[in-house]
DNA sequence: CTTGACATCCAAAACGTTTTGGTGTATAAT
DNA sequence: ATTATACACCAAAACGTTTTGGATGTCAAG
């Protein structure tokens, strides 16, 4: 068995308290006793039993996250890149990383969050890719359990969040897009419960918009977020009539998708048809033909949100509850 | 506050032991008490401490997973694959999985290992991409810590493993190319402290054994597993005065950025140069042109890997402690 | 010689469970 | 009437910490 306050208390002849302070460093140990414990703890090999200490604490010192797995095959790099964001900053704060996944939107769902909250297993959750009305979101909140997301809601509730300007990107490419000359840009859109789908969308119709364009709806569809489902609606967007010159997506994966649709159909993605994703997750650099992209830094996004979070647990409100990167 | 055993014992006028052995459905108590006793929990909206209990059962029903992050990007969505499974695995025994990132051969990759073993915050590891010498599983075999790995050692030393048989992998790939009429084969090996890498490099070797090719060293490269990194070396060896006319490569990260090398010299991948990965990671299906790469149902490995771990932890020996898939 | 202040230490309770080793009360067998 | 056998229950200890609320001793000031 392993070394604990009482093996050690039993060797150098203090109380369980005063080991338990010393190697806390309380000023109320002598710093004679102190180094003497140390030491010998040292010696000892004693290593702290972190499950006695959260119950004692009532802190975990651990934040969860779940992950929406898709499918079967997640393959989205980008949750890869956000845990490893999340994981750093936790460890940044000495919080550990609780990881489930879930299929989003499924029945069991709620039960795996509740799970987390209510076993008392983690002090806190990050929540990523929200939804316009998001019962995650509003269990936690109304459990009063300390969380952070990563996007907002289309709701008035007030949360901690950090979200980057899906609009205003948006709008920014397609207005690049126009500028080159486009006047027929297709736009493959997540899913639409997804709230940022609802910035992106809307960055889009502002840019049309603001161009004297119209909308026109059979331009607009609705992906998957998935490299197979960009690929299949940019073949929709291709086989209309008067197909596209251009084409936003509403991620990276998406984007690779149609790209290799145009490509089959011989188009010179580049020339012959543009395509704009956006997320920048690391592979995106390496892909050919080059995909031009709106930079989000996921890893960053991630650490920042646990490190956010663990601010709230600790009970320093942080200095902006809401935060909206560019 | 949350409701606990002594809320309900109270409620119920019962004893605390009572409740306690009611809820987990011991047989000294009456069907009328339990009955009552789950309902009054449930109406209580009782749900356990976990903290608490494992405290008292030693035993926190959790697993580790430290993600060898290789940079600050870590961008192969074989991990996160990978971690999908086992998540997912560990699930099916209603365990939960902690994640914690760590540089591979960094310093203070021990420490980390060291917190989650000595800390007692797991009940087991697993541990993925082994190494032809490997200090993890040293340590952990050495603490008598609960664990398998994904992969096999040089040493001869004990341990339950899982593995893709990568020498019988890549050797049929390489024969393939050879039966294509290919002469010279390049090889882009992952980096070489890797225990996987020794095993493919062995199957390359096989291959052109087998049919009297000699070895031409300049066709085998190093690569570090990387988009980037196979991008690199595919270069070099194109620089060669005589290419190769068809590569094999340590993974599909690779296998994408030798490609995407080789498009970049005008040249048509799967005319005039082929190029076989390793992994089979979701996205290889979608990118374009099709790689040709050996499949490993990395989700699989993931959840078996827990699963098994979980058995060992359970004390149920598994029948195979080591395992090779073909 | 008291009083107070300070430094150093500690026993016991607490955190929320599970486990151990019982007790008491019927009913059935001797 | 005693003994066995279930049956239904429970008090207390345990898991390994931290926290609470003193206790003890020393020393300087009054």
């Amino acid at each position: 068995m392993s070394v604990t306050l009482k093996d050690i208390a039993k060797r150098v002849g203090f109380s369980v308290t005063t080991v338990s302070r010393a190697l806390n460093d309380y000023d109320d140990v002598s710093q004679e006793t102190k180094h003497l414990i140390k030491r010998v703890a040292q010696e000892m090999g004693y290593h702290p039993h972190v499950i006695a200490q959260s119950l004692q604490r009532r802190r975990t010192n651990t934040v969860g996250y779940i992950v929406p797995a898709t499918d079967r095959y997640l393959s989205d790099p980008y949750f890869l890149e956000l845990l490893a964001g999340i994981g750093d900053g936790a460890a940044s704060y000495d919080f550990d990383l609780l990881v489930s996944t879930c299929k989003p939107m499924a029945p069991e769902e709620h039960l795996v969050y509740e799970r987390m909250v209510k076993g008392r297993r983690v002090d806190g959750i990050v929540v990523a890719r929200t939804r316009c009305d998001d019962e995650r979101i509003a269990y936690l909140v109304s459990e009063g359990f300390p969380m952070v997301a990563f996007g907002r809601t289309a709701s008035e509730q007030d949360f901690p969040y950090l979200d980057v300007d899906g609009e205003k990107g948006v709008c920014e490419a397609t207005r690049y897009l126009i500028g080159l000359g486009h006047r027929r840009i297709g736009f493959i859109s997540p899913s639409l419960y997804l709230m940022f789908a609802e910035h992106r969308l809307a960055g889009y119709k502002r840019a049309l918009q603001a161009n004297g364009l119209e909308l026109d709806p059979a331009l607009v569809v609705e992906g998957n977020l998935t490299q197979a489902g960009g690929h299949q609606r940019m073949e929709q967007l291709l086989d209309l009539e008067e197909p596209p010159t251009a084409v936003v997506t509403g991620n990276d994966l998406m984007a690779f998708g149609a790209m290799e649709a145009a490509q089959e159909r011989g188009l010179v993605v580049g020339r012959d048809v543009a395509v704009i994703g956006f997320d920048d997750v690391p592979l995106a650099a390496y892909f050919r033909p080059t995909l031009t992209t709106i930079r989000q830094p996921i890893y960053d996004i991630g650490k920042k949100l646990s490190q956010t979070l663990i601010e709230i647990i600790k009970g320093e409100e942080p200095a902006e509850r809401q935060i909206i990167l560019q």
